[in-house]
RNA sequence: GCCGAUGUGGCGAAAUGGCAGACGCAACGGACUUAAAAUCCGUUGGGCUUAACGGCCCGUGCCGGUUCGAGUCCGGCCAUCGGCACCA
């Protein structure tokens, strides 16, 4: 391939603003106190998700959002603010343990490499992250904040009074291990044997580990576990507030999964104990189901229950005579794979115990069976069957002919005819209930329930404890240890706990981790040894945007003032009531972004990355986040104000980018021919940031084009070849029309930027070059309105503008050569106004035609001008006119008919 | 099944309820050049009509509604993508 000429040197300039910026720290936030700390700047927060440094580099999707909250965090700055824009690594992973186990090389090391290849590639691009910032999450300086954490979720338990987490002190029970925030249990978990490890239910999916798509078995394991689920209601409800996409709060609503109804209690009758096979109806010892249901309203429709197979209860129950058939049943069940007993397109299945309960609503004697389509892991593992207004329990009971009693009446059905209505209608065949509606009938119910002690309100979600230990050497170590099988945590001086070095990283396969093979490091006293599980990787990235704070504090996880600084609501300026702005302007919101900040609740103010974070990270660190607010270390209850996940970028086939297709794009690779500055402009050209979009390199090529026009308008080329400033560019005044697409293009890339729409900004800045290149005549562009663009586009093409600010400043006097030392432009809305507008005349709401007007026409004479109009007379012809519809500065409606 | 998103030229896309297709790509024509590349200029949703200027009709997944006026708002469908899924 012949070497193809530079559109413009980006070879030359790109690495040389880097190298600039690198030494004279131009990104770096000074924290309060600092040097350099400007109390008069309020502060803006800009978060990418941090990567895995993976040994394969970047590909181009992670640019994307990390190009988008670059343009913000440029941007951000040339307004005022002082802008934190941190990077660093969540380093723990599989993949550097992979690769230990299979070369020998310690996972450290692979990290260390990976993680200067990612630099390289972030630098390259010219982001500008202040670097002084940079967190790993393998280094002992952070993890011994992680594991700190760790011990505080440890000595916390969740209040229900005060619905806050508090010391565990404040409890007053008797254990309380019960109610630890971490606590040990012996729980069925997944556990992966390829992977030698069990995983949260999160990163279990169709059966199949999310790493490597390895099977996964349940099998009851000891474990740690967070108590994630004591912060459900406020996982949930705090949700509202949130800037946040829709559709990652659906996500997010919909794996906390609440739901509300009442738990039930059905005494059994006929039932038989293991060690007294009599059936009883009086015994104190007389067992009762539990059942949870949505929908109480519906209990005189209960016409059978059904326990899950793996509940407890079904020994106490099944009579002697049904023994062999139930157990068979059982069995049949636990042979099947997860995968068979959830299909859906299955046919019913279960047998009946031979057991009755009471339906405590008529006292009707109703048979319990067990079924598979009940599962153990949800509400009480046992449901109170209502055919008639559930499709699940109407297909079991007409499969074994069981009563079907219709207790709700759809509007305009026949109680028959209203067999299968799940949610409209009037209660009927419920003395209680009868003519209710369902949220009336609903809440009566209860009452009686709790009246009668036939049950309670009560809420149950799907969301389960996190389940918080691995079996793997590369994650943090919990600095716990045992002594008389009981868990002790370490003491405090005592972090950071570092794991043992190893020689052979496998896993044991047994489900021992790892780091039991390490003796010398397990033993902790004479009594005591030390849990040999680590944390999962998600720990790291629960707490990391806290530690960009104040990266580097060895005396607390995150000092004071920097947290209460940069994640709290209020600025020291805002609280100052001090704006660094001084001019105003009310009509146009998004000019005035700082009325817009200092509303916000705090944290960080806006936070670019994969959608795949929306039920995980984003989740779990929400959560750790608020156990640190109860606890009195953050100021905010909630650590992300703005979300926003940018859309894949697939392939330019429109395939996922992978190996498989050979479609896989490296930045640097479109780097080397069309420069940084083109990358980022491309990617944020593509189309709207939160779309999936395909990439194509003759789009590249066309913003690549773009900005050598920019760099063409003002530099030209001498008969030696070199560039030099152009003499087209003069310190004249501009002319009318382009200082109105100027101010235009002022107007409109800062809202974008405001609203994230990148690629209409860029839009709108190719329209003013073209409208700024000289057509014939003598050309002469006005050096005040380059400086304009120069600026506008800094945020997005850093490099390109940085040179030619300094290549202007030069040659004309006045700012100077550093143009990320200047200020954002402001538009002038008097210039965007001219003497004479366009009027589109329509007939019937289509377009007619058009004339030109004064900008201070009245109505009513655009109303005769439009009804002179040669175009609109033709249209209406022999039509009698109605109404005119004149809407001011805009367009005339004649009404015709 | 439930939840969420999306549907506009050959392609990526744009349009506070007011000129549909800005901007870019591709394509075609032209200028410059010995030639090419680069650059610059022009045309480019579909159809009908006109010698030409121009004129007319259709067009934002489908069907309806609201409105002087709908890509945009409302109701009902269809399709694609993503998530959850026997969650009681």
């Amino acid at each position: 391939m012949n070497e193809r000429r530079k559109p413009y040197p980006f070879d030359r300039i790109e690495p040389k603003w880097q190298a600039i910026w690198d030494e004279t720290r131009a990104f770096h936030a000074p924290n309060p106190g600092d040097e350099n700390f400007d109390p008069a700047k309020p502060k803006y927060y800009v978060l990418d998700m941090f990567p895995y440094p993976s040994g394969a580099g970047l590909h181009v999707g992670h640019p994307e959002g990390y190009t988008a909250t670059d343009i913000i965090a440029r941007y951000k700055r040339l307004r005022g603010f002082n802008v934190l824009h941190p990077m660093g690594w969540d380093a723990f992973g599989l993949p550097a343990e992979q690769y230990a186990i299979k070369t020998g090389q310690h996972p450290a090391v692979t990290t260390r490499e990976n993680i200067a290849k990612f630099k390289a590639q972030l630098k390259r691009i010219g982001f500008s992250y202040d670097w002084e910032r940079e967190v790993n999450t393998t280094d002992t300086g952070y993890y011994k904040w992680t594991q700190w954490i760790f011990l505080q979720l440890y000595h916390s338990w969740f209040n229900p009074e005060t619905k806050k987490a508090e010391h565990i002190s404040s409890y007053r029970g008797a254990d309380p291990d019960a109610v630890r925030l971490a606590y040990v249990a012996e729980v069925p978990v997944n556990w992966c044997q390829e992977l030698g490890t069990v995983l949260a239910n999160e990163e279990v999916i169709d059966g199949k580990s999310e790493v490597g798509g390895f099977p996964v078995v349940r099998r009851p394991m000891r474990q740690w576990m967070l108590r994630i689920t004591a912060l459900a209601d406020r996982l949930l409800d705090e949700l509202e507030g949130l800037d946040w996409p829709d559709s990652i709060k659906a996500l997010q609503r919909n794996w906390i999964g609440r739901s509300e109804g009442a738990e039930i209690r059905f005494p059994v009758v006929g039932a038989a104990r293991p060690d007294d096979r009599t059936p009883r109806h009086d015994s104190p010892a007389f067992p009762e189901i539990r059942v949870f249901t949505t929908r109480p309203d519906t209990l005189y429709g209960a016409t059978y229950m059904v326990l899950a197979p793996e509940n407890p209860l079904v020994d106490r129950i099944t009579p002697e005579d049904r023994r062999e058939s139930v157990s068979q049943y059982r069995t049949a069940i636990a042979t099947k794979s997860d995968l068979e007993r959830t299909d859906l397109a299955k046919e019913k299945t279960g047998a009946f115990t031979g057991a009755f309960a009471i339906n405590p609503a008529n006292d009707e004697r109703i048979p319990i069976w067990i079924a598979d389509y009940v599962l153990m892991g949800y509400g009480t593992g046992a449901i109170m069957g209502v055919p008639a207004h559930d499709e699940r329990d109407l297909e079991f009971a007409r499969k074994f002919e069981l009563g079907v009693v219709p207790v709700v009446q759809a509007p305009g059905k026949t109680p028959e005819e209203s067999i299968g209505y799940t949610d409209v209608g009037v209660a009927i065949n419920s003395p209680l209930l009868n003519g209710l509606s369902r949220p009336e009938a609903t809440a009566r119910i209860i009452d009686w329930l709790e009246q009668n002690g036939h049950g309670r309100r009560d809420t149950r979600y799907k969301l389960r404890d996190w389940l918080f230990s691995r079996q793997r050497y590369w994650g943090e170590p919990f600095p716990v240890i045992w002594r008389d099988g009981k868990h002790e945590a370490l003491p405090e001086s005592e972090l950071p706990l570092e794991p043992p070095a190893l020689e052979d990283f496998k896993p044991t396969g047994t489900g021992e981790p790892p780091l039991a093979k390490a003796k010398d490091w397990i033993r902790y006293s004479d009594n005591a040894t030390r849990e040999t599980n680590t944390m999962p990787q998600w720990a790291g990235s629960c707490w990391y945007y806290l530690r960009f704070c104040d990266p580097q504090n060895d005396q607390r996880f995150v000092g004071e003032e920097p947290e209460r600084y940069w994640m709290g609501g209020g600025s020291i300026a805002e609280t100052g009531n001090r704006k660094p702005e001084s001019k105003d302007n009310t009509e146009n919101a998004f000019r005035n972004p700082h009325s817009e900040i200092r509303n916000r609740p705090g944290g960080v103010d806006l936070y670019i990355g994969g959608v795949e974070h929306a039920v995980l990270h984003l989740l779990y660190a929400r959560f750790w986040h608020k156990v640190l607010f109860d606890l009195g270390y953050v100021s905010k209850p909630e650590p992300f104000q703005r979300l926003v996940n940018q859309g894949m970028i697939l392939g330019e086939d429109g395939r996922k980018m992978s190996k498989r297709w050979g479609n896989v794009i490296d930045p640097l690779d479109v780097i080397e021919i069309y420069g940084a500055d083109a990358f980022r402009c491309y990617e944020m050209f593509m189309g709207p940031l939160e779309q999936m979009k395909p990439w194509s390199m003759k789009g590249v090529e066309g913003v690549s084009r773009f900005l050598a026009r920019v760099w063409r308008l003002i530099m030209e080329e001498n008969q030696a070849g070199e560039w030099i400033l152009s003499g087209q560019v003069q310190e004249v005044d501009s002319g009318k029309a382009q200082l109105k697409v100027l101010h235009a293009t002022i107007k409109k890339v800062t809202g974008d930027i405001e609203t994230l729409s990148f690629n209409t900004a860029i839009s709108q800045m190719m329209i003013l070059v073209n409208a700024l290149i000289p057509q014939g005549g003598t050309p002469a562009i006005s050096v005040s309105t380059l400086r304009t663009l120069l600026l506008l586009l800094n945020p997005f093409a850093p490099h390109l503008t940085s040179e030619l600010w300094e290549i202007l400043a030069g040659k004309f006097p006045g700012p100077g050569l550093d143009i990320t030392a200047e200020r954002w432009p402001e538009h002038d809305e008097g210039l965007l106004l001219e003497d004479e507008i366009e009027i589109i005349l329509q007939v019937n709401g289509k377009l007619r035609d058009r004339i030109t007007v004064a900008l201070d026409a009245t109505n009513a004479q655009l109303e005769a001008l439009a009804l002179a109009s040669k175009k609109v007379q033709n249209a209406v012809g022999g039509q009698t006119i109605r109404k005119v519809v004149v809407v001011p500065r805009k367009l005339v409606n004649v009404v015709a008919n």
